[in-house]
DNA sequence: CCATATCGGACTAAAATGGTCCGATATTAG
DNA sequence: CTAATATCGGACCATTTTAGTCCGATATGG
């Protein structure tokens, strides 16, 4: 029960990027550096990202990451879930006969309320707040995001 | 981000010695049968049930599990962490170096928030309520209640 | 065209998980 | 006391997941 590293990673690299000039792109390796990521694994993981449709991918000469929509948009859930997969909590979730057989279990809907409250706190995290927590003394300078 | 089969087994198993005569020994195998447990399995957990002290084992013939306390002081929370370790969200939590260096992770907060909620959630759920909802439409035979 | 830089998939290593086995020990029945 | 029962508790094993690497293919900028 915990999340993995894939995850911490994740919430690394679009911290990163919401920190970042708005819509600038980013090299992988300049990420990985500042943030500590083991540089071949975010290609990985942006590909997660990006499949999830939160960053952009810029191939070629340089190439890198990019956001696809402003921090303000940009939930911990959904950086969360791109990386980590769709958070649940219930063990036998995959499994349709659930428990043994008869009573439908009554664990069951707690974990359900469990979950949604865990989706819900990260739901209303967004990126944006996260950036600013971390740069309290820069003054955003260009954060022009005009639209 | 899953818990794990043993915790759903745990809770099979702590629920099914809530549903017994209060304080009444089962025999391991019993449990195993009525809850769709392995049995060698199931010895496992419950060596962490009761290192825990939610239940006590009973050795040699005619032995088996049995709840330590009522099950109204059981929670499902006791259960989980029993079963699969505390229950921490946060990736870097083993790791004191936590996230790269300078910037205390803004994440983090929100990790021990939702970890908070989470906690809260299963700990105010005990397994006299799991049992009861359990029960109506399961007409146990012998469910002598008689206490 | 060429250097750069990512894609994306195959691959490997290590850890966690789910599960089994068995000798030792405890308890009860006779 | 002894035999039968039944768990302890730790070693052991198989599978899956996780973390991470490598490399040929492809895209881009100059």
């Amino acid at each position: 029960m915990q999340l993995t590293v894939a995850t911490e990673y994740a919430v690394r690299c679009v911290l990163h990027l919401a920190g970042a000039t708005a819509g600038a792109v980013v090299a992988r390796r300049e990420i990985a550096q500042a943030r500590a990521i083991p540089a071949p694994f975010l290609a990985k993981l942006a590909q997660r990202l990006a499949h999830a449709g939160l960053i952009r991918i810029q191939a070629g000469a340089r190439g890198g990451y990019a956001l696809c929509q402003p921090a303000s948009q940009i939930t911990l859930l959904a950086v969360v879930e791109a990386a980590d997969g769709e958070l649940v909590l219930q063990p036998c979730a995959a499994k349709p006969q659930a428990c043994p057989r008869s009573p439908a279990c009554p664990a069951h809907r707690v974990w359900a309320k469990a979950r949604r409250q865990l989706r819900a706190t990260l739901a209303h995290v967004t990126f944006d707040q996260l950036a600013a927590q971390e740069k309290p003394p820069t003054r955003t300078r260009k954060s022009a995001w005009t639209s």
